[in-house]
DNA sequence: CGAAGCCTTGACTACATTCAACAGGCGTGG
DNA sequence: CCACGCCTGTTGAATGTAGTCAAGGCTTCG
C-alpha cells in the first residue's frame, strides 16, 4: 500500500496540530487519486475529504474529545484502545490502510486513537458525512458494511479475551496479521508487524513478558521465525490456525 | 414491561417450530399495539413484523444458520454466544427488551440466540427490512443508533475481559444490571438476574466457581444480597461502581 | 562509546482454575 | 407424604497459568 506521492504532497504544506500533521486539501491544484495507488475507486467521499498524517505514536483524538471527524486510514498503521482510570490498557485493534475510524455516531469519540507508524489518514468533518450517509445509498451501504465488519471483528476478539490461552491469543493474532496481510494482496507467511510487545500484550490481554515468552516458545516450535525491520515469518501456518482455536 | 398480552395471543394460536413458537401475525385481526405496554412507539416496521415466543433454553437461531430474520427482543432475556470448537463459550451479551437481534448485514448468524427465559420477539423478515433501512430514515437511524451501542458495549466488554479482575467484572456487571434498569424506569436497586452463574461466568471470562466465590465475597462485605426468584439487592451502588474499574 | 529503549529470560507469586465434596431447592414417583 | 434424583450453587484444597519483580542482552541512536 503506496500512497507515498500523497503523503509526500501533505508534507510539503502541512501544518500540525497536536499530533496531527494536517493540509487541507486545494480540491483543484491537487487532486486526490487514490485509485492510482490503492485497489480503492475514487468515490463521493472524496469530495468532503482532506489528508493528514500523523506522526508515529501521537494521537489522532482522544477518548472524550468531541468527535469533529472520521477518519479513514490510507497508510500507516493506528492503534485503538481505552483506559482503566488506572491506567490499564486495552486495545481495541490496529487499524490499517482501507479501514475507517471513528465511526461513533455518537458526540464524542469513544476511544483513543495514536498512530503505531507514521499514518496517512483522509479525514471527513462528520457533518457533511452524515449528511452524505443520508443521501448516498453507495457510501451508506458501504459503511454499514464496514460497522458490521467492525461488530463482528469485536466479537471475535471477545471470544479470544474471555475464553483462550495465551498461545491461542498468539497464534490467532498471527493469523489475523496473515489473513490481513492476505486480503491486500500481501505475501501471508511473511508479514509485517509494526507494533511492540507492549501493544501486542495489551491487544490480546497478556504482559509484555508473557508476550515475549510465548513468541519464544512459537518459535522453538518452528512454527515462526523474527525476521528483520518487524517482520515475522510464519513458517507453518496450518499449525499456527490449528493452534489458534484449541490448545 | 409487560407485552403480556401479546405473549398470550400468541400462545393462544401458535406453532412450534425448533425453539420458536411463532404466529404469523394476522394484522387486521389482532393488530399489535406495543405502545400500550412499553414506552416504544408503534412504528413502520410493525408493517412487517410477526411475532414469536422462544421457550427457556432453547434456540432462536444458531450461529452459521442462514439469516432470514431480524428480531427484536418485547420481552424475556436472550443469551448471545460463540462457541470454540472444543465447547468453551464466550456470551456476547444478554439481549432485552427493546434490543434488536441478528442484525449482521451478513448471510449467516455470527452466533448463536437462545432464551435465557421464556422470551417474545418481534420477527422481520430480512429482505424487507433491508428495503426499510434504504427507504425509511427514521428506521435507518435508529439501527444504526442501535448498531453503535452494540459496537460501544462490546469495546467496554473487551477492556472488561482484557484487564479487569474478576472483582471489577462481577461489579461491573451488577452496575450494567442496574443501569439497564434503570433505563427502563425500574428500581435500580432491587434488579432482576435471571440467568445462572454459568451465563455469567461466560459472560464475564471466568469459571462458575469464581463467580460463586466472588458473589459470596461482595455479600459477605455488605454491597449485595441475594433475593428470591433471581432477585438481587444492591446496597451499596456507589462502592460497587467504585469496584467496577479499581480493585 | 554510552545511554535509552525494547525485548528476553529467570525466579517467585498470586489469582483464578480445577477437582472434589456437599448443601439446598424442586419435581417426580413410590 | 417422604424418598430420591437432578440441578444449581457454594465451599474447600490443590494446581497451574499468567503476572510480578528483577536482571541482563541487544539494538539503536545521539
Amino acid at each position: 500500500m503506496a500512497p507515498a506521492l500523497a503523503i509526500a504532497n501533505v508534507n510539503a504544506t502541512s501544518v500540525t496540530l497536536g499530533g496531527l500533521v494536517q493540509a487541507r486539501r486545494n480540491a483543484t491544484a491537487t487532486p486526490v487519486n487514490p485509485s492510482r495507488w490503492t485497489m480503492r475507486p475514487s468515490d463521493a467521499l472524496d469530495e468532503i475529504a482532506s489528508i493528514a498524517t500523523v506522526e508515529r505514536d501521537l494521537p489522532l483524538f482522544r477518548e472524550g474529545e468531541h468527535a469533529e471527524n472520521v477518519f479513514e486510514v490510507t497508510s500507516g498503521t493506528i492503534r485503538v484502545f481505552k483506559l482503566l482510570p488506572d491506567g490499564r490498557r486495552q486495545i481495541i485493534g490496529f487499524v490499517e490502510a482501507g479501514d475507517f475510524l471513528g465511526l461513533s455516531f455518537n458526540d464524542t469519540y469513544l476511544y483513543t486513537a495514536e498512530a503505531v507508524t507514521t499514518a496517512a489518514v483522509r479525514r471527513f468533518p462528520r457533518r457533511r458525512m452524515e449528511t452524505l450517509i443520508d443521501e448516498n445509498p453507495i457510501i451508506r451501504r458501504r459503511l454499514l458494511a464496514v460497522t458490521a465488519n467492525e461488530l463482528l471483528t469485536a466479537q471475535e476478539q471477545m471470544v479470544l479475551l474471555g475464553r483462550k490461552t495465551a498461545k491461542e491469543k498468539l497464534c490467532t493474532f498471527l493469523l489475523s496479521l496473515s489473513r490481513k496481510a492476505a486480503r491486500r494482496g500481501l505475501c501471508d507467511t511473511r508479514v509485517s508487524m509494526p507494533m511492540g510487545r507492549a501493544d501486542i500484550a495489551d491487544y490480546l490481554g497478556l504482559t509484555i513478558e508473557t508476550v515475549s515468552r510465548t513468541i519464544t516458545c512459537l518459535k522453538t516450535a518452528g512454527l515462526i521465525r523474527l525476521l528483520d525491520g518487524h517482520k515475522i515469518e510464519l513458517t507453518d501456518l496450518d499449525t499456527i490456525a490449528e493452534m489458534a482455536e484449541a490448545a
